[in-house]
DNA sequence: ATGCCTTTGAAGGAG
DNA sequence: CTCCTTCAAAGGCAT
């Protein structure tokens, strides 16, 4: 099998760049979407040399599009700040077309694909607690409320004057030009589909084709802040640790104001093929995840629990 | 000098 | 089965 990475992949018998050796460090690619790679190390290969070079993960679709429209957003909106790049990055991604989102799921299979024949016996689970992620341990006292209170860094958002761009934090409502673009619509993750870039999925939220929407949507008392979902960091449950927004509970109203989004349908029992495309159902429910979500992220109080 | 922030997605652990 | 947690990139900023 051994598929040669059609793309940019590393070509076989090098390393790869998930690779991170501390003395070498390899040129930021030339690639347009080259595998991860270089970065920082993260590791500070602590004295004690680390017994393995740190396999790093395999970028995910996102991840891929980012690396690749970093650059460009950075120069569009003279931004430098990765937090505010990042934003407005996510905002894009969800303005991209199907096949564009499809084209970097892609991506990020082969990237998978590649990285799990290269470290067979890799798991992700061994990079944990290499970065030492404190993610501001929940206090127990602290009442739910405090996620108003933002002991680290607040956002950095990025300055206003920089409208070209979308705004990412800008909240007020102008975020919600970009997503709920039409004939964007919206994406679809696409799932790793690529014999049928044309199924793409309809759900942005089912980016694995064995089924895991998860998060997402229900998720009631999580609702990541910014919007999205995804967990990411934070969240921990409840906490107040929320990075920038974070909203307390029931506030996103995805349970009570909007019980379409409920649960969030059986797709995983669907094969990515058999998802046809966005059916009405679907957009208006990932219309309405955005627009909640995006459209008044702070929104904290759409209905109390009434 | 190190971690945080921010984003989405993937993966594994825990319940 | 569902939910939660962590890491992947990255660069300014805070501690």
């Amino acid at each position: 099998m051994v598929t040669p990475p059609s793309h940019s992949l590393h070509q076989t018998g090098i390393p790869h760049p998930a690779i991170v050796s501390p003395a070498i460090k390899q040129e930021p690619s030339s690639d347009n979407i080259s595998p991860s790679m270089h970065a920082k190390s993260p590791v500070p290969s602590k004295k004690e040399e680390d017994k393995k070079p740190h396999i790093k993960k395999p970028l995910n679709a996102f991840m891929l599009y980012m690396k690749e429209m970093r650059a460009k957003v950075v120069a569009e909106c003279t931004l430098k700040e990765s937090a505010a790049i990042n934003q407005i990055l996510g905002r894009r991604w969800h303005s991209l077309s199907r096949e564009e989102q499809a084209k970097y799921y892609e991506l990020a299979r082969k990237e998978r694909q590649l990285h799990s024949q290269l470290y067979p016996g890799w798991s992700a689970r061994d990079n944990y607690g290499k970065r030492k992620k404190r993610k501001r341990e929940n206090k127990p006292d602290s009442k739910p409320e405090d996620f108003s209170i933002r002991s680290k860094k607040q956002c950095v958002q990025y300055l206003p004057s920089e409208k070209m761009c979308d705004s990412p934090a800008s909240s007020h409502g102008s975020m919600l030009d970009s997503p709920a673009t039409p004939s964007a619509a919206l994406a679809s993750p696409a799932a790793p589909a690529p014999t049928h870039s044309e199924q793409a999925q309809p759900l942005s939220l089912t980016t694995k084709p064995e089924g895991r929407i998860h998060h997402h949507f229900s998720v009631p008392g999580k609702a990541s802040g910014s919007a999205s979902s995804s967990s990411s960091s934070s969240s921990s449950s409840s906490s107040s640790s929320q990075p920038s927004i974070s909203i307390p509970v029931g506030t996103l109203s995805s349970q009570s104001s909007t019980p379409i989004l409920t649960r969030p349908i059986p797709f995983t029992s669907l094969h990515p093929s058999m998802l046809s495309p966005p059916s009405s159902f679907h957009q208006a429910a990932l219309h309405s995840h955005h627009s909640l979500f995006q459209s008044q992220p702070l929104s904290l109080v759409t209905k109390p629990t009434e």
